[in-house]
DNA sequence: CTATGCATGTCGATA
DNA sequence: TATCGACGTGCATAG
């Protein structure tokens, strides 16, 4: 059974009663063809005309995409209202509106090469490795790989207007603050951990010791963590990586699966 | 003349060649049908099997995206290698691999419902308007918007290891600098100008206010702004985009025109 | 519902 | 080339 119908060589009139009916039945549609897009909204924008491939997907969200890059040139979230309309003399005109914000997205076809219309269904499980939490939560596991004889006492410990991602204490029973980063670290990090030093010394009368963990540093985020006298670390994402997946693997047997 | 070519009902060895001549030839291709993805790079994911449309763009960027959702679910940006492989009891494979970051994307269709391939070209120009930069020109050529009286000296000032938005004089003599956010400014943007005001007093040995002027603020940037003694300006992005239209067409006179 | 911070963010400008 | 900051960021989560 073939769940996608095809429209090819027929006029924009017509094809517009099909977009209609897709729409209207919350299909996904792709639509192959030369068109103009206006956008106004937050800011606003004009494309000229040019090939292209539009998605309005089952959901509403409106993508248009130009030959080359990652990135939609236009496109509309999933709360958009679309509207398909021919207007003679202009073209088969694709409208979505958008509330909060307040955004409209304009497509105008003058001509269409192919439309591909169908049911998709995608109830499929998407997993996510080595989030920033997961990293968080290994490191809480395993403190020995950010200093030896750490003690981690909470996460995301609300410090000022903020929440730092580790509170500690270590062996001399300094209190720590563990700032981290998935990826490389910037200055504007080391100014987040300064920022938390800072309310946690006014707010505790104590100075901690503020600790940037991450696998690589920026240049700047480095001369900004001594000139704050704060401290860093570097994590072998590699070695977590492997501590990962013997903890998931773990879960996976039977007396583990039981425990839970 | 159709510069669309489109396959469906064919098997998937015969479809490997095709997409394989495609992609070698640098063609647009957007494929319809049920695959599993895996990725492997900054992170890693396992997407099971379901229903999905997977662009493969002129420039070997690739998108895998499911029936609803503005985002892709796995992609790779446009500095990819593509390989596409018919693999007897497993399918027909896409290989999409990047350097710097590494990262490896691979997704294997069981079914193939449509394949469309095209060579499309785009040259169109993209215009935005009202990026910050022009907030940021509009306010140097109208700073009585952000106070009276108030002479505007330098953009981009260099202060610290960063750029403070504008710098100027206020009517007393005192030196201002000014942060502009485009929309809502956040507690980060605070403490980003607070960061500015304090390296410019120690630097000059000169305290200067700190202004945020934004469209909005959130309740956590007002709170830090008070706490820092830093002040901050709604501007009114409607009254801006009235500025900015009055001019842009003024540019487009013939006198304006040539006096450029 | 709003506010906050992460993201495989991506992208462009700049040093 | 690496770094930095903006983005129509989008998105999930916490309050």
């Amino acid at each position: 059974m073939m769940p996608l119908r095809t429209y090819s060589g027929l006029g924009l009139e017509s094809l517009a009663e099909t977009l209609k009916s897709a729409v209207a039945r919350r299909e996904l549609v792709v639509i192959f063809g030369e068109c103009r897009v206006d956008y106004e909204g937050r800011a606003a924008s004009r494309l000229e005309l040019g090939e292209r491939v539009v998605i309005i997907k089952q959901d509403g969200a409106v993508l248009v995409h130009r030959p080359q890059g990652y990135s939609p040139v236009n496109w509309q979230p999933s709360t958009s209202v679309i509207e398909v309309a021919f207007k003679p003399s202009i073209g088969l005109v694709v409208h979505a509106v958008r509330d909060k914000p307040r955004e409209y997205l304009t497509v105008v076809f003058t001509r269409v090469d192919l439309v591909a219309v169908g049911d998709y269904t995608d109830q499929a499980e998407f997993t996510m490795y080595l989030e920033e939490r997961d990293v968080r939560d290994i490191l809480v596991e395993n403190p020995w790989i950010i200093e030896d004889g750490l003690r981690l006492l909470e996460v995301e410990k609300p410090i000022g207007d903020g929440y730092v991602d580790i509170y500690g204490v270590d062996k001399s029973s300094r209190h720590v603050l563990v700032e981290l980063k998935r990826i490389t670290a910037t200055r504007e990090a080391a100014l987040q951990l300064y920022k938390y030093v800072e309310d946690y010394k006014r707010e505790r009368g104590e100075t901690p010791r503020g600790i940037l963990v991450a696998p690589s540093f920026a240049p700047t985020a480095l001369e900004t963590l001594t000139r704050l006298g704060l401290e860093y670390r570097y994590v072998d994402l590699k070695k977590l990586w492997e501590l990962y997946k013997k903890k998931t693997t773990r879960k996976t047997t039977l007396h583990e699966f039981l425990k839970r």
